[in-house]
DNA sequence: TTTAACTTTAT
DNA sequence: TAAAGTTAA
């Protein structure tokens, strides 16, 4: 055992004293010194937007306030690259070990893929743990030992797991701070907020309550309200009926395995009491809960999902790099309301219903055609509960890009799904002034609306607020070109590949990236895959970029709340450029997922390691596990199988048929999945609604005495 | 029994 | 949107 270690708690997104297992462990094992590095600079793009940066500041000096009152303050450091930083501290106080817990994303995957590495060469044992996942991504896998790519059988396997999520640690009772006294800051002076951001922060202030006691008690008041009718509100845009626990748990101040066991405490005695409706309802947040594991467990499986799509064809999508509608979409006057309604409230508070982002993102890419990272990029940078991993799942989704998200050639309609969500109207009068005195018949389609409507309403289109930016049949129309196109390029690609290299297939080195070298370079695919990485570049957002819109706009005052957030004016992503194909990639991939920890990985590890704190072991140790134990990408050997895995990626091969848009077709191991969960039958009058769509003109007013 | 019309659901 | 399931005629 590890007597008296001076240990390092490297705190990142798991800002919270209770059931974080590197700080128990740690205070198990000797003094401890809690750290908090920021660093910018190591996330790239991704360095966390305004509103993100004011939570983080809130909830690190809530965490701070805390340990203090433990006898022992966070030691927070600003400093442009952790490892140096993590062997100053080391130097000054003598820690001997680091402990802290895994995260996913892919700047975590490489920065403490490297960190590890660094802090061995020192001699400094690091240990890590898990602290945000109910189970860790390398524990489940299909039956061929193969990431799973679509959620519902990942579901069932991970429902099926012999493990159940651990119940949550409390927080340690005592601990002996470290005597070395090392010199941090305090959470104001790590300039998470400049000044002229201070206003527009002041109102999240009297929305939100960061900080981990706060996320206790909200959890207790969903636990208490609105976790009962989850299942049944969860339908509904405007209502506050979610969670609300977003971000809490995205910087980690609420240890999801406590969200799980008290969620489904509450289960047990809901069944007990015969309440089936809350009993189901837990069911759909475990749901929720769940894909929010699966987020984490596709970045680390495939890390490049940040940068690319995962079925491969999309990298052949002609997107349309129009900046003016990337700038009519950020500021809400598309002219289709509920896009505009939602694009507003997002800038507003920084955080959006899930219904609504559904709704937005899928209007950027398949009515706009706009890249889905760009709008990615917009959300990362413009919501509060910005979290890689769950944006990446969620705009892949929509953009058709996973073998189990929206077909790439479904096209929402927005006013359809504004009488679905928003009957009433009541959502968009909230959020669009201009429109609040509009009928509920023409809320969500006022280009139809009688001049007189439109006149009694005070609604002047193209003046007050946009006629619709492009028509939907003439987007559905675009949308077909564009998926054609795809497919051509595609087939290009295809031809060039087989053709020049016979024998002599895609090479695929073990970290998942496609050898280039090794391939025949044929001119014509080198030009396609340039062009298609070229057209995912997100562009320099700047005010006085746009000039082709044609919105007038009427008051200025409304001008000034479509500004867009300071943090958007970001220098050139050199980054990006610099490594098109993902930082991961710098790194070898299965070297990275090897340097996560072992300790929960015990079920292939059993036989390995006796103890717990193998992961500190050296360097050759390391390298001398073999692939079954963590996932190491290899091509799938199954060539009967219509998903092939090439370039990292999921390669979608379409049937020779006459369709010349070839339908999705399902995994095997989701054709047995069609067991839907039926739901109730609703007294709603959803018929009215669909009438009401189809026939607007002749819905009588309903809200009338 | 067949057919049409309508509902529901989707990470 | 579109496929699968449900109800009505």
């Amino acid at each position: 055992m590890m007597a008296a270690a001076c240990t390092i708690v490297w705190f990142r997104r798991d800002l919270r004293t209770h059931d974080n297992p590197a700080f128990l462990a740690a205070a198990k094992a000797g003094t401890v010194i809690p750290v908090f590095i920021w660093c910018t600079e190591e996330e790239g793009q991704f360095s966390p937007g305004r509103v993100s940066r004011w939570w983080l500041k809130q909830s690190l000096g809530h965490l701070d306030a805390s340990m203090r009152s433990l006898g022992c303050p966070l030691v927070m450091r600003k400093a442009s690259d952790s490892l140096s930083e993590l062997l100053e501290i080391a130097r000054v106080t003598g820690a001997t070990h680091v402990f802290y817990n895994h995260l996913f994303d892919p700047m975590s995957l490489v920065r403490d893929h490297r960190v590890k590495q660094g802090l061995s060469q020192h001699g400094i044992l690091t240990c890590t743990f898990n602290g945000d996942v109910l189970h860790e991504p390398w524990e489940i896998f299909d039956s061929e030992g193969q990431p799973f790519t679509a959620f519902e059988p990942y579901l069932q396997k991970a429902m099926s797991m012999p493990n159940e999520p651990e119940p949550p640690m409390l927080a340690p009772r005592h601990f002996t701070p470290s005597e070395c006294s090392i010199v941090g800051c305090s959470a104001a002076e790590l300039d998470l907020e400049n000044e002229s951001e201070e206003d527009s922060n002041a109102v999240l202030a009297r929305i939100w309550r960061p900080g981990w006691s706060n996320a206790e008690i909200a959890l207790d008041s969903f636990l208490a309200g609105p976790l009962a009718r989850y299942g049944t509100n969860r339908k509904k845009a405007d209502s506050s009926t979610t969670s609300g626990l977003s971000a809490h748990l995205h910087f980690g101040e609420l240890s999801v395995r406590k969200v799980y066991h008290s969620v489904r405490t509450k289960q047990v005695l809901w069944i007990k009491e015969g309440k089936t409706d809350a009993a189901e309802s837990v069911d759909w947040f475990l749901r929720s809960l769940k894909l929010r594991d699966y987020s984490r467990y596709l970045c680390f499986n495939f890390p490049f999902t940040h940068e690319r799509s995962l079925l491969s064809n999309l990298r052949s999508f002609p997107w349309r790099l129009d900046e003016g509608y990337f700038k009519a979409w950020r500021q809400g006057r598309t002219g289709y309301p509920l896009v505009d309604a939602g694009m507003r409230e997002l800038w507003a508070t920084g955080w959006l219903h899930n219904r609504i982002r559904v709704v937005v993102a899928s209007f950027c890419v398949k009515v706009l055609q706009l890249p889905w990272r760009w709008g990615m990029k917009y959300f990362w940078d413009t919501l509060l509960d910005a979290d890689l991993e769950n944006d990446v799942l969620g705009w892949q989704f929509i953009s058709g890009s996973l073998p189990d998200g929206h077909e790439l050639d479904r096209l929402e309609d927005p006013q359809v799904q504004g009488y679905e969500y928003d009957t009433e109207g009541e959502y968009v009068r909230k959020w669009l002034p201009e429109l609040c005195r509009l009928p509920s018949e023409w809320i969500h389609h006022p280009w139809d609306a009688p001049p007189k409507v439109l006149r009694a309403a005070g609604v002047e289109l193209g003046c007050n607020y946009p006629r619709p930016i492009l028509d939907l049949l003439a987007a559905k129309d675009r949308l077909g070109h564009a998926i054609a196109e795809m497919w051509e390029r595609e087939a290009a690609i295809t031809a060039a590949v087989s053709g020049e290299s016979l024998g002599n297939t895609l090479k695929v080195v073990n970290d998942g990236a496609l050898s280039v070298q090794k391939l025949d370079p044929s001119k014509l695919m080198f030009d396609l895959l340039a062009k298609s990485r070229h057209d995912q570049m997100v562009p320099i957002i700047k005010d006085n970029a746009i000039k082709d819109i044609e919105i007038r706009n009427a008051s200025s005052d409304k001008e000034e709340d479509c500004r867009h957030p300071s943090s958007l004016s970001l220098p050139p992503l050199k980054l990006l450029d610099l490594m098109p194909c993902g930082m991961v990639e710098s790194c070898k991939r299965a070297d990275v997922q090897k340097s996560l920890s072992p300790k929960s990985n015990t079920l292939h590890m059993a036989q390995n390691h006796s103890t717990a704190e193998s992961s500190s072991a050296p360097k050759g140790r390391c390298e001398e596990r073999k692939s079954g134990l963590v996932p190491v990408w290899s091509r799938s050997a199954s060539t009967q199988s219509q998903w092939a895995r090439e370039e990292g990626r999921v390669h979608f091969v379409p049937k020779l048929r006459s369709d010349p848009l070839p339908k999705r077709v399902l995994q095997p191991s989701q054709m047995k999945d069609q067991e839907a969960i039926s739901g109730k039958i609703e007294g709603d009058d959803k018929t009215s609604i669909k009438e009401e769509i189809i026939r607007p003109a002749k819905r009588k007013p309903k809200a009338e005495n």
